[in-house]
DNA sequence: TATGAATGAGAGTTCATTCAT
DNA sequence: GATGAATGAACTCTCATTCAT
């Protein structure tokens, strides 16, 4: 049994297993079509990319692509699940009350929930333009990106809690409206940010950001 | 300014002006046409709109459009164009401390801004899907959108301005980047409010924007 | 009004008047495409004939084609109404018994119909196997053959209704299956008999054919 | 033919029947694929079904397909001569005059016939269809075709004589054509008879083929 | 100017077949 | 023998754009 340590951890199962990722070929070919895809979307944007780019970069035959995927659609579907999938793990952790040790002082809490919002967004710029334009064109796209947002409004509506129960929220706050505005200050904030290139502009809006939240939310 | 005759013989095959009325019915044709492409891109989305569902939308045949457009991005750049400098003249407008009269509130002048552009959202909000998905995903189409997105952020710089000089803004304020964060707060919380039918949800979340951004700029 | 003679007779109105042919031009076209389709069908079947090839045929790109058909499977139908109007048209008037002058032989009648149904295979007979085998393969084709079929099923019966009531018929003979039985004789005997080259072959087919029939039908 | 040792030692390469029960797995497999693919091909078609479906009817891998079958087309050739041997096999049994016992009316022997062929029609119907719609098609399918019939029609000629002999044939019967004519009345009747689902209707159908036969063939 | 038939490059997608394991 | 991932030629169909009328 020794030299198969992965195998437990794998099945991920997504949601129709189209492939049981059987054999390491299989699934070595599935993540270089992922690659290829982000090359390309990144180099010439979605539409712009045939079916036919991606199997040449992925150095494959077209056929393969289809293997893998039903259509280009699914392949950056499949895209922005597994990124965001990573940023949402990452935020909504930073957020979690239960893994706030030692300082629980909710302005670095917020710092850090910006922090983790704008580095989410240092993954692959080029795929974060693609998944914005695929989002404000695809009516189906817009679905997942709705719940991951929805993710993470809960998550900040449940630090919002925790914060005023240690009594640290200004009076008259209206938490039922405060994570959807937090929320959007800080999503268009990043994202518009991260489409300039200069890191320093980019952390002097962290820095803002995080100045704006936290003046709207604590006492 | 007084008598030009000498230039319309130079420039021959510039239309001479000869006949009102076909200038007239041809105006009246050119805006048919954008009709016609406002219904189409929001039905269809810009992509799966053809230039023939567009001519055949507004009656004319497929050539026609190509008589007043040069191809069918000319038509979404023009639309972006009439669509955003309407907009735009508003926020700007509302802005302009010159046009203050009477109170001099920043608080009434901040809810005044978040009105505007919310209001503007009101505005074929089909379309305004559109021009986002275009923006991210055309080059092209970036730079006119920033210009624009650039005379609302000075605007909105000038506005701090003025309440600073009045003695406003509360200490510590990064002018710099307060307009482009206060921008990206107002511009995506008007966005996403307006995705919610309901217009309760829109005041609240107008409210709840406008108290955001005094919270951040004022004392 | 001289010289427009045809006009009046025009307008066939098929389903969807996909192309009311305004333009003389337009209704060349179609010509030609069919005509194209029809020799590559004959050269290589429906199948192995694909809209390059009659776009290429016709002298015209393949857009052209489909301006005209909505695709490959509609030029077939539309052939096999074309040339299936015709014959049923062709095969209906002689059973007719109001266009029987003189002769009541129902032998001769008989024979004529033999003959008309022989004879209407001897149009494109490359397109007969083709609409063969097409019946056989596609249930939607399935459907305006069978119409055919009954088209002259009813024809036949009243012709035998005719005959029997010239007191003609042999006794005993079972009114209701006889159409049926003499239309399949009739349809398969012509049908092998011009897979055959040789006309004297098909000659003597159609003999026995209506000896067949006759003996069947007759005192 | 006694004893021929050198023969397996001269072809090598040709499966040595070493491990009969692997045969008979064998055996089974190809009889798995056969039964797939009548099961796709009555389901989609013989176009429309893929190696794929057949393979996973059967519960095997594509590439097995290929160890039974050098393609496609062999699956359904192999399906034509095993469905209509036995066909054949049947009709030529009952024509046989060597298997008259007792009863030598041709009336009755014709009636033995036409439920023959009647008969075969109710064995898989979906797959008759595909095997015409072949036929029509595809030229190298036609010639086994065409032996088949051909072997019927030999039968039916041979049967005819041995009418004749008993001088039973009517006179002036061209028996040249006869068994041409008869065969195609027959099977063309007892095909479209199959359509219909009402048993009834199918058994009126044989019985005026029978009447239609029997009139043409005797005195 | 308006028309709309014609264009044709090029996209997405399929699937019979191969072959290394 | 069995497997199933990989192949890639080939097909259908689209649609922005042109241009003769």
């Amino acid at each position: 049994m020794i030299g198969m340590p992965t195998k437990s951890q794998a099945a991920p199962n997504r949601k129709p297993p189209r492939h049981p990722p059987q054999q390491a070929r299989s699934r070595r070919t599935r993540e270089k079509l992922i690659e290829a895809a982000v090359e390309c979307f990144e180099r010439h944007g979605f539409d712009d990319t045939t079916t036919a780019m991606i199997a040449s970069e992925a150095g494959v035959a077209v056929g393969t692509v289809y293997n893998y995927f039903t259509d280009k659609r699914e392949i950056i579907l499949e895209l922005f699940e597994a990124t965001d999938r990573e940023i949402a793990d990452e935020v909504i952790a930073q957020l979690d009350p239960a893994s706030w040790r030692g300082s629980i002082d909710p302005r670095d809490r917020t710092r850090s929930l910006i922090d983790v919002i704008f580095h989410a967004q240092r993954l692959r710029p080029g795929i974060q333009r693609i998944l914005w334009a695929q989002y404000f064109k695809d009516p189906e796209f817009r679905e997942p990106f709705e719940a991951l947002r929805n993710r993470i409004r809960v998550a900040i509506d449940a630090f919002i809690v925790a914060v005023d129960e240690a009594g640290l929220c200004r009076s008259g706050l209206d938490r039922e409206m405060a994570s959807f505005v937090v929320l959007n200050a800080v999503q268009w904030n990043s994202s518009q940010a991260f489409l300039n290139e200069d890191p320093a502009f980019r952390d002097a809006a962290a820095d803002e950001t995080a100045e704006l939240v936290a003046r709207y939310l604590f006492v």
